[in-house]
DNA sequence: ATTAATAATAATATAGGGTATCATTTCAAG
DNA sequence: CTTGAAATGATACCCTATATTATTATTAAT
């Protein structure tokens, strides 16, 4: 039942936004952007813009329905907030993510935002490298 | 003697690149984007291009002598490479950056990593604030 | 110093991700 | 149903960054 995370959220319940929360469901690749959901949706027969899909992500993110991460050297990437907060390590070849949880990093963070007299408010950790298969492969 | 820097790099010392390299040695706000750094040179009755500004920038990051980050909401930044590896922690209201070491943390990535079969090239981790001054004020 | 080979520059066009605009369509409350 | 408000889709546009190319500057060899 999507279309209640829709209404509460304060959004018309819509076609679009069903396919696109449906897809961050159901997909294993579970980082999605923009434009991958909207060849996705295309493929579907779905007949849904590029600038819809942007701004229903947007507005989900607002909603805190899902979380924009910025990879390096690629896209926007989003993902649907379910379960705990994580971190993501990366696959430099092949693209791959996985996702990590750390408290120890975790802890150490906002104890060096106290030190240094910020008010946390995010922080994003990103590990690049090579994943076992790209590394067995070549 | 920036230019022995530049001739390492297997590039030709010419006006633009020393007077980027000398920019970024020379400057308080030692986090610059190519967009500030275009626009301090015009200041400075120096005419050169935007285009070439990014070229340079990116040479000398191939080349090892700087760095870019990509903050949240901004364009790229670029740093000169001196000193040790940090991480950066910055304020989401006035885009203060300030800058710190965390041996500790360090030392996890690099244990989680390993078990999670990766084998890792970089990191890059950014905490979001607010800080000292801006909670102040406001 | 001159010169020739080569690399770098500046100006401009172009690319690519993402957003704004706006006429048309869809939703949902009465 | 009807109707007003919100959402959509198409497209134009913005912005950062890169590719192109004719011109200029640097370097190494003379």
């Amino acid at each position: 039942m999507e279309s209640k995370d829709i209404r509460e959220a304060g959004l018309k319940v819509t076609l679009p936004r069903l396919k696109i929360l449906s897809m961050l469901e159901s997909t294993q690749h579970r980082h999605l952007s923009a434009e991958d959901m909207y060849k996705a949706l295309l493929e579907d027969g779905e007949e849904i813009g590029l600038a819809t899909v942007y701004r229903v992500l947007t507005q989900f993110e607002t909603a805190g329905l899902v979380s924009r991460h910025h990879f390096e050297g690629g896209n926007s990437v989003f993902e649907l907030n379910q379960g705990e907060h994580h971190d993501h390590i990366l696959c430099v070849k092949c693209g791959r993510v996985d996702e990590f949880v750390d408290e120890l990093i975790e802890q150490r963070q906002r104890t060096i935002a106290e030190k240094m007299n910020y008010q946390m408010t995010d922080h994003s950790l990103y590990i690049y490298g090579v994943c076992s298969t790209c590394t067995q492969t070549n």
